[in-house]
DNA sequence: ATAAATGCAAATCGTTTGCAACGGA
DNA sequence: TCCGTTGCAAACGATTTGCATTTAT
């Protein structure tokens, strides 16, 4: 279970499992994918919980630290987060008519990746991925 | 020349190529790679050219809108541009520790990414790929 | 002349922060 | 109790916008 990673790491860093982590936290689970704060505020707000946005920025960033998720870019509505704990890493192909997110993952592209790195004298800790087009509906859409 | 790509766009959109703008078209030749409205704005000022910042973000717009710049990320320094204009396409590494970006280019991550595509009935338009590590100077730094 | 473009300052939006009140350990 | 955490509102930094003034055509 994820939260006792969670937990480890507040207990050892000092800190406190408050009411307020605990669901923003409980709460990126519901998301397939990527999230924005705004809308994880949101979520909570919806379902009741009083938290207040400076503590879902504030509770993001230690998830961040811990782990548990990632920064995956920012964009126009905001900084994107990804679930990542225990998740294989994956690339990302993004549709700009409906703004879906496809995820894949290619051996070919990792393996190039590290030949390029090592042809270029750099150490390479990450990457991310993106293609931009069209998903399969929306290609038809527009015919 | 690139500047009769601009001339052509405005005339055609009816718009006026006036001081300011040709002081931001000209500055952003200035750079190697990345830059962004900041950056720009205090080139230009150093130069002691008079432009405020809203016409710098309003002809980096017009200069993405006629394809001789375009907006590589969105970053805590801002939004960078890059100029496009008879460029090849590339991809970057991005040095985490001094900040510098290596551009390079990969037929096989052209192609493979292509057949990613074809695979998920995706319409690949375009893509960015950034490799985040540390550059040779910085390995050998840590060291 | 006239419609577009400018500079300025105010507005916006996402995010951060200072601080007094609150609450886990 | 003690110190970390919270919510709030103010502060921030990047970007956009309304508007009166300037300027290209």
């Amino acid at each position: 279970m994820e939260k006792r990673i969670l937990n480890k790491f507040l207990k050892d860093k000092g800190l406190r499992l408050t009411k307020a982590r605990e669901a923003v936290f409980q709460r990126t689970f519901s998301y397939q994918g990527h999230f924005n704060p705004e809308s994880l505020y949101l979520r909570l707000k919806e379902t009741g919980i009083k938290v207040s946005r400076a503590s879902v920025y504030r509770t993001l960033s230690l998830l961040c630290e811990c782990g548990l998720i990632e920064k995956v870019r920012k964009t126009e509505e905001g900084t994107l987060y990804e679930y990542i704990f225990g998740h294989e890493h994956h690339d990302h192909m993004h549709c700009l008519s409906c703004g879906e997110i496809i995820e894949f993952y290619s051996e070919d592209i990792e393996r190039i990746q590290e030949e390029l790195c090592k042809e270029l004298h750099f150490k390479g800790i990450n990457h991310s991925l993106e293609i931009r087009g069209y998903c399969k509906k929306c290609q038809k859409k527009k015919n």
